[in-house]
DNA sequence: ACCCACACAGAACGATCGTTCTGTAACCGG
DNA sequence: CCGGTTACAGAACGATCGTTCTGTGTGGGT
């Protein structure tokens, strides 16, 4: 009786993540969320409401993601330093490597959105807490098997790594070699060891 | 015989760089510049040339004064570790007592532009070296009279210190309090000391 | 096999963008 | 004081934006 949809929302959700990850909000249009999911406006609008919609649905879907796919492991007893390294080099290769410059987009929706859209901010700094939240969790591991410093204040240094996540995310943007962002984690790793 | 330009230029771009600095590149329109400094289109056009010209001249403008003000004293002689913790404390103020949110312009344009603009992205490289640069030159004036780890390479540090101010920017931006700004400031100078 | 609800493709709309054009008024050398 | 050059304010243009609307065709329950 009823015609069944001819497209996966969390597939066409997928491409507007890499959309609005390598242009930020604006510079990306409705029209090139069409032509990238082949999704047609009227099944965009008809599942998720409207641009500013999809985009919120995107970064909730973003930062989902970042967060089981490499913030949850900290999480562990078992979770090192080598971790948090580990989550570090990811996103210099899911920022280098990929052809077409997906950049971070908690990092962009920061810049761009964020001081004047307060709904946006918010979600931000509950995505950004919960980072520094896990950092902190993953040192304190680490500060027991003698990994950083016995003195590290290890909630502040959470924050402190969260910072430094996103100043990586814009020198990769700013378009670094890949070495001197891996210097920057090693500046960045090196401050918490003894 | 001709008629004198009402307005000058360069406070014009003064308040074009505050705009571009607030709100960035494609979110500031041509008719916000105009309404914010009080020149005509044609003169706007007829002094910067197009709106991405403008942008151009704003972002020199922003980095030159940038340097100017702050970077400048880190060549001199008695450059110290406070005269780098000062740089960071005057970026904070300059993001959060400012009423209307105003940016770090440099993080927003390679945030918004360097992946798909060439020229701006080579600017942007210039200018974030030349800040590497200078926190290096300070750093070994620093290292000197034993304010910093004596193994310390100063090189690579003032690239960790030039990602550091980004991400201090992206954490500003997104609206974190001064307190954790600071912290982030503590952390980050506390990894160069011995 | 039929029917009709609904997903589809794309035209259309009003708003806003960067840019150009036009008519008017002001300035300065003579 | 006058004439002509030029800066001015704002209308106008084409392009593109987000969004809505329209007409078409398809798919599944009866």
């Amino acid at each position: 009786m009823v015609r069944s949809r001819a497209f996966d929302p969390a597939v066409a959700l997928s491409r507007a993540v890499d959309l609005f990850s390598s242009k930020g909000y604006s510079e990306t249009s409705m029209d090139d969320i069409v032509k990238a999911t082949g999704v047609s406006r009227y099944g965009l609008y008809g599942t998720f409401g409207n641009k500013r919609e999809l985009f919120e649905q995107a970064l909730e879907r973003y930062a989902d993601s970042m967060g089981k796919q490499s913030f949850l492991r900290l999480l562990e007893p078992d979770a090192s330093l080598s971790h948090i390294r580990a989550i570090f080099d990811e996103r210099i290769d899911s920022m280098c490597n990929n052809g077409e410059s997906r950049g971070c987009m908690l990092c962009h929706t920061a810049m761009e959105m964020a001081p004047h859209d307060h709904e946006i901010e918010g979600v931000l700094q509950r995505f950004m807490k919960r980072m520094s939240k896990a950092f902190a969790v993953g040192l304190e591991s680490a500060r027991e098997r003698g990994e950083v410093k016995a003195d590290l204040d290890v909630r502040s240094a959470g924050e402190f790594l969260t910072g430094a996540i996103f100043g990586l995310s814009v020198l990769a943007r700013a378009g670094f070699p890949k070495q001197t962002l891996d210097d920057f984690v090693d500046n960045t790793l090196a401050s918490l060891t003894p």
